[in-house]
DNA sequence: CACGATACCTGTAAGC
DNA sequence: TGCTTACAGGTATCGT
């Protein structure tokens, strides 16, 4: 569920609640995630007053305005449930506005994060100052890619993969990204030619856009409780399809293991 | 430092 | 039906 996109279109979700809203309950069902939660979290949101919502890589911000913000990150399993009809054993943290919303954050297998971090520093918060650029932006090009991936023998999937070099891809878009570049996830990522990073860029800022405009025309998935999202799984080209035909060539799609992870190829169309 | 392997945690689906 | 195994959208850390 949460690479950039599904966080992009999560915030998005929240601000339409969160936005200008007043936190006027915050409670814990239990002490940690997959860190424990900061010190002082509960008595420094209870009373603020949301100023804004933002995303970096694939972390969630919720600014207040009490100079701090709220940074969350969703792991593998994490969602936020809005109005929730009960509160189960995975809703972690839960927040009511003033007007009454109710918001829960879902984790089941804990690998997501809550932060408190000053928000005027937010920027120098060692996690965020260790990110590479957003994938979206204009600092992230072909350029950026050759300069980062000089002379580096790992495979470019995981190159993708690592949050210094690009902060957001998970491995359901560098798949789908490598197919759309037609380049081969287990290429060495310094011998990735400059034609090829010339493709990958694209690649990656035009299926990212596209998969968070599947999920803005869907936002109201997150008003179900038990909504799953998946808008954009309908269009994968090459993510879980092992054996079913290429979307371009109808060869079979390949899977292999990469980082003790899975990856999706085309043999013919990814060279 | 670069890189690969492993650990973290829970749920689900497939296989026997 | 029950048990076991493999795998799942991520990241931190530990060897080599």
């Amino acid at each position: 569920m949460p690479e950039l996109p599904e966080v992009e279109t999560t915030v998005r979700g929240l601000a339409r609640y969160l936005d200008g809203a007043r936190l006027a309950r915050v409670t814990l069902h239990r002490g940690d995630l997959r860190r424990p939660f900061p010190e002082g979290l509960v008595q420094n949101l209870t009373g603020a007053e949301v100023t804004g919502l933002g995303r970096r890589a694939k972390y969630g911000l919720i600014h207040t305005n009490r100079g701090q913000t709220m940074v969350f990150h969703l792991g593998m399993s994490g969602r936020w449930r809005i109005e929730p009809n009960e509160i189960g054993k995975h809703d972690h943290l839960v927040i009511e506005t003033g007007s009454g919303h109710q918001f829960s954050l879902c984790d089941p297998r804990r690998f997501g994060s809550v932060d408190l971090i000053d928000t005027a520093t937010l920027d120098l918060w060692p996690t965020f100052a260790a990110l590479g650029p957003e994938p979206l932006g204009a600092d992230f090009s072909p350029a950026h890619l050759k300069t980062a991936l000089t002379g580096r023998s790992a495979a470019i999937k995981l190159m993708l993969l690592d949050q210094r070099i690009v902060a957001g891809l998970g491995n359901i878009y560098v798949c789908e990204a490598l197919f759309r570049a037609g380049i081969d996830p287990r290429k060495a990522a310094g011998q990735v030619t400059r034609p090829a990073l010339g493709r990958l860029v694209p690649a990656i800022k035009e299926v990212l856009a596209e998969a968070i405009e599947a999920g803005g025309s869907s936002l109201r998935d997150y008003a179900q409780p038990d909504g799953q999202l998946g808008y954009f799984s309908k269009r994968f080209d090459v993510y879980d399809r092992a054996g079913q035909p290429c979307t371009r060539c109808a060869a079979p799609i390949q899977r292999i293991v990469q980082g003790g992870r899975s990856t999706w190829s085309c043999a013919k169309c990814q060279k």
